[in-house]
DNA sequence: TATTAATCGAGACGGTACGTCAGGTCTTACA
DNA sequence: TGTAAGACCTGACGTACCGTCTCGATTAATA
């Protein structure tokens, strides 16, 4: 049973402009630059309203991550039947999205607010990890490839990938040709 | 040739007060707690002074890391001639690391750090490697382990070994007996 | 038309605390010992509330003057009808402000303020004028006295005398009995 | 019996620089913008010289009055044996110098350093009392203008016009025509 | 003539205050 | 009661100067 209540309730148009700012800001200034009064004053609404429905700017990232605000077009984990080939396709996406200007601080950004934010971690794992988790997957794919014999550790493999991709955006390292394919050549074998 | 200059010269008594005290407090405080006044007041030193020779906490941060101010004692990879074991009881540390109180929050107080300073991220993954680079080891070892075959991505396997470290202190997963040799099987094969 | 406005509104206990707290410190430590963060933490406020009505401590002080913090009592000039043992009273009491060890400085400190802000300048003039203009009160008395002649030049006598009055306090030289005597002479005629 | 010294003695070179830099930067920045750095950078000399022979900026401000960095050219009280023609063309050269936008300030700013230094307060006194003191020159002048009879207090008919003078500069009132005469006439009578 | 001590330029040092930005809370007027 | 606006206290930012100190080089009187 509901509590009765009276008054107007919570604004959808404030909401969405508040995730919208916070996506639009998150990207352009970066996560230390991104403030709780930029985003009120970019989304048009009160900083108290801001603060009502979030604690704190990590959780406001975590809920834009959610509602696919950041990240959404290209980071869908294929499905072709080849793990190989969908990996690759996978990788390379987003190898092309950290090459970009604004993407190469948009990981960087989200991995700020995860050190912060645990919810945001948690989040971001599941963003990057695609819609069906790559673990499925590799799951699925095991005697496909040499490293995945039955039994293989395939949350760990998943782990080591989605890991190695983070301390990519961490270190800054110049993506080369072919790194996507070393990559998966280090955790499925050659 | 470097210029001849006279006056007074850099106090290595305040360098040192300030790395310790950086060490210090973002252990205790966690990185967006950490503010250079507060290093200076706990160093007992101007806020000149840090600024004079550090353009940001990072930059402190980083040169903390460099002489082994943070990340010092247990990190080394040893070496016994078996990698696979020589592995283990470096993860072993590290996962150790993880799980305690302290250690849990530093390491994610360094991605922070990493992720805004790109010195720092670099640093980062020279302290995680240990004094020989862990790719190094990786390349000497092969023919011993299934994954590791001639030609082997050994820095790529490097690469995932330590990102799905970072993963592991980003996402707050706890740590479960037998994740090490799991994660050391999902990169060098079983 | 005033643009119509929500939210809260200027608070009164906050101005009131900075004037007084300003008032004090300029009398116990002196114009260039007067600090903005001294002032906010003295009237239990934050800087920024000072900085958003004044845009500097010459500004604060000439709100002093203006409320009556500084220079409030004896310096009315008094109305018997006889000019010249009014102004001799009025003086006296200068006098004695100007002897006792708190208002030898706070004169000083007003000067001080005057040279840096044009306001604060204006409103010391008005302060040491009284609530009526000295200049009035000679014009009125034109006739009674050698030197108030008809078309006497009363605002520039107001001048010289006031202008003596900082002269003292500038150059410090200890006061004389029969000073004001002669002070008055010397503008009035004898 | 001096104490027996050896060592090189004080650099004139370096004293006249740093007095030229203060004077300059007095005129150029006003009193309160004048910094101890700044002279000594000007100048291209230690900031250590500036306070091995001065203990502040406003012992600095003396020196160059004494010197006549500052004030230099038309304050001298001429001498036709016409006091009030003298003291006309004394007041009109000061309203000028007061007029000119440089001068404006350099006043303020002497007077801000009197505030603060007694020593510049007596010596500021002095400069604009001329090379012989106004008052020397009314005692000489009594009887030949209507105020200044037998016994007139010619210290505070002094202290009257030069007071006049200083308030005219911290309250910034407009010079109109006439307005030395009518100062004039306020002091001396009509 | 060699010694010696004070001077000079430079600038690092521990501090205080500056004026600004943002954090998170609270208040007001409106819808 | 939710909202836009924004004042409030707090605390950190990065900068400018303070007055003291230390450095290496220079210079003049003393020994």
């Amino acid at each position: 049973m509901p509590l009765p209540r009276s008054g107007p309730v919570r604004s959808e148009a404030a909401r969405q402009a508040i995730l919208e700012a916070t996506a639009r800001l998150l990207v352009e200034r970066g996560y230390d630059h991104l403030t709780m009064e930029g985003i009120a004053a970019t989304a048009g609404v009160g900083k108290q309203t801001v603060y009502r429905w979030w604690p704190s700017k990590g959780a406001v990232i975590a809920e834009c991550l959610l509602e696919g605000k950041l990240l959404t077009q290209p980071l869908r984990l294929p499905d072709t039947g080849d793990i190989r080939r969908d990996l690759t396709a996978w990788l390379g996406a987003i190898f092309t999205l950290l090459e970009s200007d604004a993407g190469e601080g948009i990981l960087r950004s989200l991995i700020a607010a995860a050190a912060e934010h645990a919810e945001v971690g948690r989040r971001l794992r599941d963003s990057l990890s695609g819609s069906e988790s790559v673990s499925g997957r590799l799951e699925r794919a095991i005697g496909t490839v040499p490293n995945l014999t039955e039994g293989a550790p395939v949350e760990e493999i998943a782990e080591a990938l989605i890991g190695a991709i983070l301390l990519r955006a961490l270190s800054r390292a110049p993506i080369q040709p072919g790194d996507a394919d070393r990559l998966l050549d280090a955790v499925l074998g050659r």
